[in-house]
DNA sequence: GCTTGCGTAACTATCTCAGTTACTGGAGAC
DNA sequence: GTCTCCAGTAACTGAGATAGTTACGCAAGC
């Protein structure tokens, strides 16, 4: 897998899950078929589980399943409980006493941060249902 | 210096050539400056050079200048010369025969670009003249 | 021809992040 | 009770990206 990857298996999952919201999931299974390793699973499907996405069981038909239904999970609730930044921040915060890099960072950053809610915006309309069918 | 630091280098220079657009700077002095190396200055200098939008000059009195009117040199431009891409873009390309991933690819996918356009149209909207004054 | 400054290659240092190994503990099967 | 299955987690490894650094060549003035 490459970059971004986090989202992508969480989308991808969570995906598969609204289709069949019944049936439990273990990480080994997951991980099969996004290609991955177990454990990323667990720790990218813990943070949805910790923001109240998913719940986990241990031991025998143990594994993951959805917390909610799967029409009142938005994407927008997955990117903000995996903390992405898919847009760049205004990462010059250095206290510089230099008009030109004031002015800039103000730009750039409340530019920055203006298309970041805009994204959040556009994933809040979309839920996991709605990528079962094609676009 | 962090990330994303040839956008901010760049923007920054250019802020001040706008300033005082006759004036010849060398890359030791930028870099000065700005806090870093003088090869990292023209690294990046050079892409904008490449881009039609400095000059730059060997030996005695060589370094760099603006190669147009700094208020015909948008933030778009510097930000198109870079290469650079402040909006992450789906990097999950692979060739997956799973409804879900193609669903979640093309809506995603079709997002970012979506923003980045936005991105583009927004920063065209800034000289580098505007850098000079407060926002 | 000496100095100055850009151009560039090559290497190093960090940083981030996925992947991996290994171990713990809980929950059901037997 | 214990055995097996599965999540939770810590710790390490490896790859990729990128800034920083060193070194050297070349061009332009003096």
């Amino acid at each position: 897998m490459k970059r971004n990857s986090r989202l992508s298996l969480a989308l991808h999952t969570l995906g598969h899950m609204a289709g069949t919201p019944d049936r439990v999931r273990k990480s080994a299974d997951i991980a099969a078929h996004a290609g991955t390793n177990p454990v990323v699973v667990r720790r990218v499907l813990g943070s949805l589980r910790e923001a109240g996405l998913l719940l986990s069981e241990s031991g025998h038909s143990g594994g993951w399943r959805l917390a909610r239904p799967p029409e009142e999970i938005t994407l927008a609730d997955v990117y903000i409980a995996l903390d992405e930044r898919l847009v760049a921040q205004d990462g010059d915060a250095t206290p510089h006493d230099c008009a030109v890099a004031h002015a800039l960072h103000g730009r750039v950053s409340s530019l920055m941060e203006e298309l970041e809610r805009t994204l959040v915006r556009k994933l809040s309309e979309t839920t996991i249902v709605d990528l079962q069918e094609q676009t």
